[in-house]
DNA sequence: TTGACGAGACGGTGCGTATCGTTTCGCGTA
DNA sequence: TACGCGAAACGATACGCACCGTCTCGTCAA
């Protein structure tokens, strides 16, 4: 194995690297992820493309990168500063706290600025699994983990039986709101994913 | 809109079409969809590169067709002839008829012929609305139906609760094992169908 | 002084279209 | 039923174009 001699990332030119993420985010939303190209990118961004080439590997890792920047502005906004909260709110009423960040999760699902990225890396991860693993990781599995955290919470609580996998649980609610969104095989609103926790919760045989 | 004179189907060469289907699913299992090219496919299927653009506006159309065409085979294999069986069994047992359902898809996502393929088109589709659109229709939404029909007969007999949509119900079961599937999130396994079952019908909460 | 930078040239590949003869097939006639 | 004609699909291949990923300039900033 060739390595090339590792680019010096302390010379990185900082305007150069927004720019690229600029333009790409720019592009995916203009013509779509299939037609944005690297030269594009480049051109876009006033950059030449060996700058590109330089620092990724892919198309598709440039976005992954410039989405993660675009979702750390999101959450800083959101909640400023240091004191980032983490983790699902426990009010002690389980429904109650899955209902509301399913709903920030609609919110999200709906912004248009999230749409084309988020829809360009998972298509590229269900194709490529190496990039999937990476989209996962990064993106996805911190949000699994609250989840699985607030489920056993609820367990202690005697909200939900103990005898629950939290893993497979919470398959129960992101999972069809996930494949909605992705097969747009329905409308995705509130009042759906407040109908998922409640048949979830509850079951669907009566009781 | 100008209008190229639709080719004369009742002269199309079907030795052509399936040398092409089998050349799309091949180089699609052996290269990625990235990597295969209607060139490649043309190359190898024996055919001038005219003959698929002539039947085919898209590599993406080319693979959907192709696909439809192996499931009916299989289809056909399984439940040979005429007499093909058509949805879910009822036994009386929801449970049991829905795990048993539930193994069959575990076993063709675990088919290597399949996986390759439905991968492709899952992704387009992800990119592309009106590509999926069709992937829905044509592939997808048939197999939705049957859990609708099964679930309502089970309302009439007071497995599930009558005020629950069916068509919300279905996506708690269908939904996990597409989503794992999709983005490689955990093993697909009966035991784990049979939990999202379990899971589903008797839900979360202590009864 | 050194290495990232913008710019762009380079050969290579696949795109989608156009245009070769060639082959196949439907249809009218013997 | 057998034959022959014409039209259209066929395999092959050339075309211009876009983008690929690599390489090499001269410039500029740390």
């Amino acid at each position: 194995m060739v390595q090339k001699p590792a680019p010096d990332s302390t010379r990185r030119s900082e305007k150069s690297r927004r720019a690229i993420y600029d333009a790409a985010l720019a592009l995916v939303g203009e013509v779509g992820y299939t037609k944005t190209t690297i030269e594009g990118i480049a051109a876009r961004a006033g950059v030449g493309k060996q700058t590109i080439y330089r620092w990724w590997p892919s198309k598709a890792e440039v976005l992954l990168e410039a989405f993660l920047d675009l979702s750390e502005q999101f959450a800083e906004a959101a909640a400023p500063e240091e004191q980032a909260e983490y983790g699902i709110p426990d009010t002690g009423d389980l429904a109650a706290d899955l209902k509301n960040v399913l709903r920030l999760t609609v919110d999200e699902l709906l912004d248009p600025r999230f749409e084309a990225p988020s829809r360009a890396l998972t298509a590229e991860g269900v194709v490529n699994e190496q990039f999937g693993a990476q989209v996962i990781a990064r993106l996805l599995e911190p949000q699994l983990q609250l989840y699985v955290r607030r489920l056993e919470a609820a367990q202690e609580t005697g909200e939900v039986r103990p005898d629950i996998d939290p893993r497979i649980a919470l398959e129960l609610f992101v999972a069809p709101l996930a494949q909605r969104w992705i097969q747009r095989t329905g409308p995705i609103t509130y009042a759906y994913t407040d109908t998922l926790v409640d048949y979830a919760l509850g079951g669907l045989a009566p009781r």
